[in-house]
DNA sequence: CTATATTTGTGCGTATGTATG
DNA sequence: ACATACATACGCACAAATATA
């Protein structure tokens, strides 16, 4: 069976159980600063949600500065003492 | 302090309110016939409600014909001489 | 410059679940 | 039960930005 990584049914709704997964994946070390996520499409196919639910994610990792985003490119890891989020 | 442009205790729902705005303003000649309207996610921002209920309040003004509704493009102001809300 | 592919941006249509009066 | 409202989610379509051939 597939390993579904994330669980509709739980109480937090994907969109936020997707940002977490990939708020851990930044903070491990996974995701280097300057390096792409995922592009929306792919959210889409790893975690089996609709291109919105994954916006929905970027959206949360963007808000908290962890990320920032390039139309037509792509979403990037942020350097750790960007400002938004930035200590 | 920002103006809240509707008052959500009032008797009068939301949705009815926000729908008597935009309404004000086409009739005033805000808006004009062909123009777009603000789209959904503009009308959740400036009236501070969901998009269920901005949805709402266009509705209303559609089945007055005084605005009609391109799937994927926009809402629009119709023309004054429309049939249904008509003459 | 043109064409194409990829990716993000925007916008509407619809459905479900929850909460309140 | 009903009307209203919010939050979330899926779907579809097209536009704009970007990169590459």
């Amino acid at each position: 069976m597939a390993a579904s990584e994330i669980d509709p049914r739980a109480p937090e709704p994907p969109y936020r159980q997707i940002a977490a997964v990939l708020t851990a994946e930044i903070e491990r070390g996974d995701l280097l600063p300057g390096r792409p996520l995922p592009s929306e499409k792919e959210l889409t196919e790893r975690f089996g949600v609709a291109r919105n639910t994954a916006r929905s994610a970027l959206a949360v990792l963007r808000e908290r500065g962890l990320v920032f985003t390039v139309s037509g490119r792509g979403t990037y890891v942020a350097e750790p003492s960007e400002p938004a989020g930035g200590q």
